[in-house]
DNA sequence: AGCAAAACATATCATAGGTCAAGTTTTCTG
DNA sequence: CAGAAAACTTGACCTATGATATGTTTTGCT
């Protein structure tokens, strides 16, 4: 994808599952949204540090991380056609514990919370929009939750291979055990027994 | 208390903390809610049922469970001040696996989503509300899940009994042992050696 | 009050997954 | 393209928590 402005098409897209709006509406937005391309592994957003943008992922990946002991432990990974950033430290607008890092080289439309505030500001479509977006994310992490206390390392794996294969294999391992809950040595004899 | 109808200030108290707002949009919402009582233990939404209301707690306490073999699995305690319901039903407007009983004898002021649908189709402020609503329930959900893997089961013990020593006393162990991800003969271990 | 049922406690044993340590393979970087 | 570093694998051992079973206490109901 050479794509260097956002076409109204490409937010509709996106945005299609969890709220659908006019191509007009989209129109308003995509002006706002800003191109960018990351470098694989660059940290966009440190630990201590506040978000203020939301991306939403063109082509590639971005995970979002925190330390714990001398690990860090991955509790989001995120891949095109959905919204990337550390919500939590974006919603209180303040600094969080989390940080975000890029895994592949990642292109994305970015749009920063000033744009977002003015765009919910002055029309109800755009807050909708937003609340969209918000509850999409708290379904995701819901979902998170209920397969983490649902099955084993091992049935987790299993599902991501089925349903994700693509992402399980452009993943690095350790992002992929961090994510399911586990050390990378579970997930390694994990796989030698699934495969 | 023996409120019957809601008043503005009480409103105001609950979502001050996520979105500050005039008395006078308080005002247009209270009109809309309705005044519940719930008998302690009735299942007010069965799995494989839609939710269509959000509940704000007044006084007593909720929760949010789904069946795993032959234990019901507990996601979420709500205590007063805080809003209740099957949150991830309600987005989709669709039946989940969730179902949500009442611990204690509880009073709330309920509103629908038809009404929630009215009030954020005709005001921006409405929209703002329950935009404000859906990020705290995210940013819940997100502590849940850093803390759970964060923390041993004692660790998170420990600090519910620290952090909210009340609710833990109010709720069954049972429900207790659920929300923090463990058995109860866990926690049954756990209580005797800290105490 | 008195009985049944549910909740809670305690003990023993089983196991998924963690920790540590020593390879091997892959990926960067000059 | 070589050497270093990082990622991944494999193995031995350990521990927190689950499963099961049984006993005790509390709760709820008529």
């Amino acid at each position: 994808m050479t794509m260097q402005r956002p076409d109204e098409l490409f937010l509709k897209r996106v945005f299609d599952y969890y709220f659908e709006a006019p191509l007009s509406v989209w129109a308003t937005i995509t002006p706002h949204l800003e191109h960018r391309t990351y470098k694989k592994n660059k940290v966009i957003k440190e630990a201590g540090q506040t978000e203020h943008n939301i991306d939403i992922i063109i082509k590639g990946s971005i995970g979002v991380f925190f330390w714990t002991d001398n690990h860090p432990r991955c509790i989001d990974l995120f891949y095109e056609d959905y919204f990337s950033c550390d919500y939590m430290s974006y919603i209180e607008a303040k600094p969080s514990e989390l940080f975000v890092q890029v895994l592949e080289t990642t292109d994305v439309f970015s749009i920063s919370r000033t744009k977002i505030q003015e765009l919910s500001e002055e029309s109800l479509m755009g807050n909708k929009i937003i609340r969209a977006a918000a509850q999409s994310l708290f379904l995701h992490k819901q979902r998170q939750q209920i397969e983490m206390l649902t099955l084993t390392a091992e049935e987790r794996y299993k599902k991501m291979l089925k349903e994700q294969p693509d992402r399980i294999h452009r993943t690095a391992s350790k992002h992929i055990a961090s994510y399911l809950g586990i050390t990378p040595e579970s997930l390694s004899r994990i796989r030698n027994k699934v495969s």
